[in-house]
DNA sequence: TGCCCTTGCGCG
DNA sequence: AAAGCGCGCAAGGGCA
């Protein structure tokens, strides 16, 4: 058996990494043996797009590490694969891991849901740091930590990989992904740079689990909570969402049609591609007067993003600019759900489903959020979401807490002129435009802008409305709503960051020039309480019901469900339940529709 | 080719 | 006194 003895931020370390056929089950559990807490890391093939869930993602290794020792074991040897499920099956064994990526692999291979046994640290580590996004990978958590050796490791075998990529095709370096591609499922299992990497892994994960719980900022509670949000997420995951097929190839072909007819017609005529950033140089030749066009920051070239293609047609012309023009609109207008469509398909997997991700807990607030494809940011109007419908005999239903930030915000702060009129049923933007004496859709905008920090300028430029004007609306408001202010005062005194309703720890965050950006307080304590009510339903749906697990989707203020088809009632009524309560003196209210489409087919759209 | 940054836009 | 908040993704463009 290859044993290496090294060093991992200056304490000895063990690797074992036993080769196929002489596996010593005995010294395995004398090191691992059940009923412990290890450290857990799979290494597998390269994933593409569609992660674990690829026909042709395997797993080849698989660690387990003490916070000294760690076994590297083969599973091409029958041997250690055995041994390796029934460490895993074992119910008073624990794990901890750097993401979701080990646990779902492991249920995919062997079908083992190990989830609630398991520790993520990439979790702890949002938890310890909530304003240190993309900086939470293993490696630069234990260089950050003293054990720098994992960073190394993995440049060795990055080195490892262009070496053997070279050694078979005739000196060429390829592609990143190609060098990937080919070091990941070829590396031998014996090859040392790899078992070595392969062991520090789950040691390290394993030490920095304590280490993270102890620099975090959250009572225990919290970690209890996340820890359950975390597990339900990789269901989520795990599970993925069904995709209509048929909608979706068709909402592809028939955007498609249109953007490859009008993009070769621009082509033809301008020698540009549609989205060519030197496309307005030919309307420059034909006619165009850029000079009041809206220009890209950036480049200070005008810019046909958003609408502003339609501007053109307001200019003088030539006929075969305004063909042009024309075509450009209708290309932008299918562009859209092209690219989206595209994304779906690309992440199909064999069973018909999209697996996105759900980070329970990415946002500094807390939120969640999605990824590959991002399900939380599909338009809401138009046929998009429709790409995604229930399982077989399922219903899916969508809960949305009313107007949950302003009311919590209201809650918080103790307005009572809003907490009355939401306990009256009626409108806190048709309050406030009768307070201010302002518009209703100006109204709403202000109510959001100060909830989230923003101050007159921002009101002018996003209501278009003159700076002095909207000088005397913010001042209004604050006159308005005095507790509004006192509480907008008090979170900006704190320099450190603030706690959420449930104690959740919040830091301050930095400006480009590093300075706190105190203001942004008022919203993070909204924004993230808000975050900790939507999983105070979660897990009433759990407590009262049973039925955490027929959440489909969390978006941000709104649950969807997937509900048998004979118990949607049922389920309606469940959500209803446990979205509706009482906040510090506020109703929280959500109501469960059924989202059903024109045809009676349940579908991720209103009808 | 690969990396990194910005812009724009969808959602909340 | 003033400060719009949180995400993910595609595309463009600078740079090595």
């Amino acid at each position: 058996m290859a044993t290496h003895q090294t060093s991992l931020g200056g304490r000895a370390a063990v690797v074992h990494a036993p080769e196929s056929g002489s596996f010593d089950a005995d010294a395995f559990a004398h090191d691992i043996a059940p009923g412990g807490f290890y450290g857990l890391d799979v290494e597998g093939v390269y994933m593409s797009e569609r992660g674990q869930f690829d026909d042709d993602f395997r797993i080849r290794m698989i660690q387990f590490g003490t916070v000294d020792t760690a076994w590297v074991l083969d599973l091409d040897d029958p041997e250690q694969d055995r041994a390796a499920q029934a460490l895993l099956r074992d119910e008073s064994t624990w794990f901890c891991s750097h993401t979701k990526m080990d646990t779902l692999s492991v249920r995919v291979r062997w079908g083992i849901d190990i989830s609630g046994r398991n520790t993520d640290t990439h979790v702890l580590a949002r938890m310890a740091a909530p304003d240190e996004n993309a900086k939470v990978d293993l490696k630069t958590l234990a260089t950050r930590y003293g054990m720098p050796e994992l960073a190394q490791a993995d440049k060795a075998l990055d080195d490892l990989f262009l070496e053997l990529y070279q050694d078979a095709h005739d000196g060429k370096k390829g592609t990143i992904r190609s060098r990937a591609e080919y070091g990941w499922a070829t590396v031998p299992t014996d090859h040392p740079v790899y078992t070595l990497y392969a062991g520090l892994d789950p040691i390290a994960c394993r030490r920095l689990a304590p280490m993270l719980v102890k620099s975090g900022k959250n009572p225990v509670h919290i970690l209890r909570t996340e820890h359950w949000v975390s597990r339900q997420a990789t269901r989520i995951v795990y599970d993925g969402m069904l995709v209509d097929q048929d909608w979706t190839h068709d909402l592809l072909d028939t955007n498609k049609r249109v953007t490859d007819e009008q993009n070769a017609l621009i082509e033809d005529v301008t020698g540009y591609k549609a989205r060519s950033p030197k496309l307005w140089t030919w309307f420059d030749d034909h006619g165009a007067d850029f000079s009041r066009f809206p220009k890209s920051s950036r480049t200070g070239n005008p810019s046909f993003e958003k609408d502003n293609p339609k501007l053109l047609l307001d200019m003088e012309l030539d006929a075969e600019a305004r063909k042009v023009a024309e075509a450009l609109i209708e290309f932008k207008a299918h562009q859209y759900a092209v690219t989206k469509t595209e994304e779906i398909l690309k992440r199909l997997t064999s069973d018909g489903r999209v697996h996105a991700n759900l980070n329970s807990i990415e946002a500094v607030t807390a939120r969640m959020s999605s990824s590959g494809p991002n399900l939380q940011n599909l338009p809401k109007k138009g046929p998009l979401r429709g790409c995604f419908i229930p399982d077989p005999g399922h219903v899916l239903i969508r809960s949305d807490f009313e107007q949950v930030e302003l009311r919590v915000g209201a809650a918080l702060a103790g307005e009572w002129r809003m907490i009355d009129v939401i306990h009256a049923g009626g409108d806190l933007h048709q309050l406030t435009s009768d307070e201010l004496n302002i518009p209703r859709p100006l109204a709403k905008m202000t109510n959001f802008l100060l909830a989230y920090g923003g101050g007159a300028n921002a009101l002018n430029r996003q209501a278009g409305i003159p700076l002095e004007q909207a000088q005397g609306i913010v001042a209004g408001y604050r006159n308005t709503y005095t507790q509004i202010q006192r509480l907008t005062r008090r979170m900006a005194g704190l320099t450190e960051g603030i706690r959420t309703i449930s104690q959740r720890w919040v830091p301050v965050t930095l400006d480009s020039a590093g300075n706190p950006r105190t203001y942004a307080s008022v919203n993070y304590l909204i924004q993230s309480s808000a975050r900790d009510l939507l999983v105070h339903s979660w897990k009433l749906l759990e407590t009262r019901y049973g039925l955490a697990d027929a959440i489909w989707l969390p978006v941000h203020d709104e649950l969807v469900v997937q509900a048998p088809e004979d118990r949607v009632d049922e389920y309606c009524a469940a959500l209803s339940d446990c979205m509706t309560f009482d906040f510090w003196g506020v109703p929280i209210e959500a109501e469960a529709d059924v989202l059903v489409d024109a045809n009676g087919v349940s579908r991720w759209m209103d009808a």
